[in-house]
DNA sequence: GTGAAAGCGCTAACAG
DNA sequence: CTGTTAGCGCTTTCAC
């Protein structure tokens, strides 16, 4: 089977202790050189991996992450996880996945899970739900998991006062806001997220400032960030103010079932709507017409989170307990300028 | 901090192997009635749960498994690793996500890692990956799993004989091709992924004998099965053979970027052109044209795996050795008849 | 039906 | 610089 590190002090002629502090990558402990040589010579002829179960149980603490989402197959989350276990990786460390279907239940036993497991460390990409028992719940989880030196971080805006990797979310909005204003349009109109989630809420903020600023009236229809809720919000907008002539999207999720619902409604993009999005998820820059929209490096959010962790884990962490990711705008070819263009 | 089974034993006044075996799930060892109800009082009263690693050293299995996917960004994996992590949790167990991002030596370093972590099992969601070198790597490293107890599975065809759970993808690219026939076409294209890939050949050959039985010409262009790959395909397809009236994509993947490159050069779907996708990828029925395609239940296939997987382990898996999970035909916007249609 | 003891593989405190 | 020893938390003989 597999060897151990008794057969690799066995084969080297030396002490248990000696091989494991040999063999310690920080080599914490002077060693003799000659035996050390011996020792990796052992644990290489004898193709020696230490156990990490039994590293955790000593330690306390498995080397391993997880990342808790709403939705695996959201790109958005996708994205995040990806950098994540990649950078995770790099350190050693493997990747948990946990993706909730925004289910408070589900999340919970999750948390549950991941603390009885001592995972080093645990990402929430999302945003906390709409339930106080839930967030009761969690809260106690994550207290546990400090007590055993694992570590929690946020990849999102909540409520809790954890150290947070996140996107510039009012930045990203008034970027986007500003790009239709640039280009002329006046009716604008933002597809936001539910009222109670923070990401939600401050792209909202983000918009509001720029359409103030520019005296603009804002007008707000609300999706609930899964795929298919941009186009009711579209269909109840447009109902309800036919004469908008560009939309922000809360994010590029929603964004693909705006252009959907448009293309329904045999509005043309951008010739008679301008969309712009928020997210910028990759691959989709090969849908058409690709997508004006707001680019956040989520893998690098991701390997933040991650380097984070291992931060807190080491206490090496430093304020400020939140950092902010920049964000920038991407101008493909759904927006346009406000010209002469057919109306209905 | 987390109470051990050491806590609940002296709470309950009996001895650590008695407190073990009273809240042993399977209660294979006998215990008194009134001690177990003692031991079972006193672990809730301390809220206790069992370690997994310690329980993991000593079973030499870590209760946790593994998805490999090529790319997680992809809602195909996805949507595999959600089904799979969904049926693992349900069974207690932790579900590790590894996106090789298609690099040989990136998944040979997740399987070894794997294999260090003394995963309970490993499912290969992927197909084989173009590389001698990894793959006699990726036996090497299975044979220690199956060493240490266990369970690998294929979610895709593979060269190696695991247990496999896969899609019809014969039969699907059948139906898909038979739709399009049924519809009037005679001029069917099929956007194929690469050569070697055996997910790919099979609905290459199924596409094949629906067009061989009509006595119809295949014309077979090749992707890669990654996003952007069906518009450059597409571009190809047109400049060789503009006479084509539909085309069948061996990917939804693929096919997103099919029909961009088809509403980039003015041809319209269904009007100018059907597109049958391969996937059903769930949330893109809001997308517009929503695709005409073949129907799988990837979160099925996932959930299979882990059924499969724990079956190896705890050795009631019965033949046959490659299940094929069914498939059907969902027709939506994307296809329409061969009529008096615009032709360029 | 219960308990004592060994041991999974590793690290670190303690002695030398 | 090296070795001995204890113990992380659990399950499972082996004895009674």
């Amino acid at each position: 089977l597999s060897s151990s590190l008794s057969d690799v002090s066995r084969q080297a002629g030396v002490s248990l202790s000696t091989a494991s502090r040999a063999l310690d990558p920080e080599a914490t402990h002077p060693v003799n050189k000659d035996t050390r040589k011996r020792v990796v010579e052992a644990a290489t002829r004898l193709d020696y991996r230490p156990n990490p179960m039994a590293q955790g149980l000593r330690a306390r603490r498995l080397k391993t992450i997880a990342v808790i989402v709403h939705e695996i197959l959201d790109p958005y989350f996708a994205e995040i996880v990806r950098g994540a276990a990649a950078e995770a990786a790099a350190h050693g460390y493997l990747t948990f996945v946990c993706s909730s279907q925004r289910d408070p239940a589900r999340e919970s036993s999750y948390v549950d899970m991941l603390r009885r497991s001592r995972v080093a460390a645990v990402l929430f990409a999302a945003g906390e739900l709409d339930d106080r028992r839930a967030r009761a719940e969690i809260a106690s989880q994550v207290a546990a998991i400090h007590r055993y030196g694992g570590a929690v971080v946020a990849l999102a805006p909540r409520v809790e006062r954890w150290p947070t990797e996140v996107t510039d979310n009012v930045g990203g909005a008034r970027l986007a806001a500003e790009h239709l204003i640039e280009l002329g349009h006046r009716r604008i109109a933002f597809i936001a997220g539910p009222e109670h989630v923070r990401t939600s809420k401050e792209r909202e903020a983000g918009y509001l400032g720029a359409m103030l600023e520019a005296a603009l009236e804002p007008i707000i229809e609300r999706g609930d960030f899964t795929m298919g809720s941009g186009a009711t919000a579209t269909a109840r907008l447009l109902q309800r103010r036919s004469e908008v002539t560009a939309i922000a999207v809360a994010s590029d999720t929603m964004a693909v079932s705006v252009l959907a619902e448009l293309g329904r409604r045999r509005l043309r993009v951008p010739e008679d709507m301008s969309v712009v999005g928020f997210g910028d998820m990759p691959g989709w820059e090969y849908s058409h017409p690709a997508l004006t929209t707001v680019r956040i490096d989520l893998a690098e959010i991701g390997a933040a989170g991650v380097r984070r962790a291992l931060a807190q884990i080491d206490g090496s962490d430093r304020p400020p307990r939140v950092r902010v990711h920049p964000v920038s705008l991407v101008s493909r070819e759904s927006t346009t300028s406000l010209r002469a263009v057919s109306r209905r």
